[in-house]
DNA sequence: ACAGCCATGTAACTTGTTACATGATTTT
DNA sequence: AAAATCATGTAACAAGTTACATGGCTGT
């Protein structure tokens, strides 16, 4: 929900045509994560049918304008007012993958974990290059710096867990932690739908 | 793509069925998100549309089973030998909605901060407590406290992050970061469509 | 008898995302 | 004249998710 609430924010700000609230998006992001612009188009419909955002006139120079109503308005300071939760509900593929990977009999878990700490590490050194190449002065040199920091951050969190990981796998081998698949709970002779058909 | 993937790579065991799946994904994963049986269902027929998965004979209980196919095998292998990149692609919900926030002439960046802090700090001390009660001896608590593992990183880089973000608003004011609204390039007198369409 | 779990499935819906069509205007 | 950018839109799809219908079996 964070493009659609991006967007109705940007809204909130004053009314705006499809084309500038991508690049109203684009710098507040450091253009980070582009934008499609058929995805504004298709975003402020959906905001329209939310009752949400409404069209707005057009200006002299035919740009169909979008307005946000007052729900919208409400929606926004909702949005601003609570924290972006990341308990459940927001599954974390890395975890998933690597929870999976390690309780499989069949996979190797420690080819996993040095595949994506190499990645991992690469994509930190990366981004710490990228940080040097900030410009300071500027409002989006600023919002810029502040999203590269927090994918450093994430990146440098992700590497010391991997780290962690693979301690936890060098401590107890892989088949401490493989778990074989298991009939939920066999009951044995019970007469079943398919069965009972076929001898009737 | 994390939940295909996973129910893929555990099929690739041997032939489940899918209330089978469920479990097997659960117990993996800690029951830390717990999957939605219909989700399964949903799953395995868009798996077997892929060609990635295929109908096999039901067992004496009338249990639907499911095998993976060659091509299936081989996408796990993929997945498994390549990392997660987080790079492009995945949206930060967080960074975007901070830094959305801050150029925002009409919203308080600060506050943002302050009550994300809050909660991620909360949920932070959640996580550390809940991560005592750990069966340290059992393969689905050794699963079970990377995964958690995972989250309290990922929790203790989003709070430094969020102090680091505060020191940075401290820092400039936000008139420092915001952004006004912008006309793409602003062209004067230009004769458009909808104007052209009125004089006519 | 009744509640609850096991089990399969269907239908609908959400956000995000891309590909494409169309045309005006600007730049080279 | 051609290429690039501005601008609006449409159509389709993916993955995830939920709600619901429908049964059989199990334990109390």
């Amino acid at each position: 929900m964070s493009v659609r609430h991006s967007l109705l924010a940007i809204l909130a700000q004053g009314p705006c045509y499809g084309y500038q609230l991508r690049h109203e998006f684009d710098r507040r992001t450091g253009s980070t994560w582009p934008l499609n612009v058929g995805q504004i188009y298709n975003t402020l419909e959906r905001l329209e049918r939310d009752g949400l955002a409404v069209h707005a006139d057009q200006d002299d120079h035919g740009h169909v304008y979008w307005q946000v109503t007052d729900a919208g308005r409400e929606e926004v300071a909702t949005w601003l007012s609570s924290p972006v939760v990341r308990a459940s509900g927001t599954r974390d593929e890395l975890a998933i993958k690597l929870a999976v990977a390690a309780t499989l009999p069949g996979a190797d878990a420690a080819s996993v974990t040095g595949t994506q700490r190499a990645a991992s590490a690469g994509r930190l050194e990366d981004l710490r290059r990228t940080r040097e190449s900030a410009e300071p002065g500027t409002p989006e040199g600023l919002a810029w710096s502040l999203v590269v920091d927090s994918m450093i951050f994430a990146a440098e969190a992700e590497v010391r867990w991997l780290d962690h990981v693979e301690a936890r796998l060098r401590e107890h081998p892989q088949r401490a932690m493989a778990l074989e698949l298991t009939t939920i709970r066999p009951k044995r002779g019970r007469p079943a739908k398919a069965e009972a058909a076929a001898v009737a």
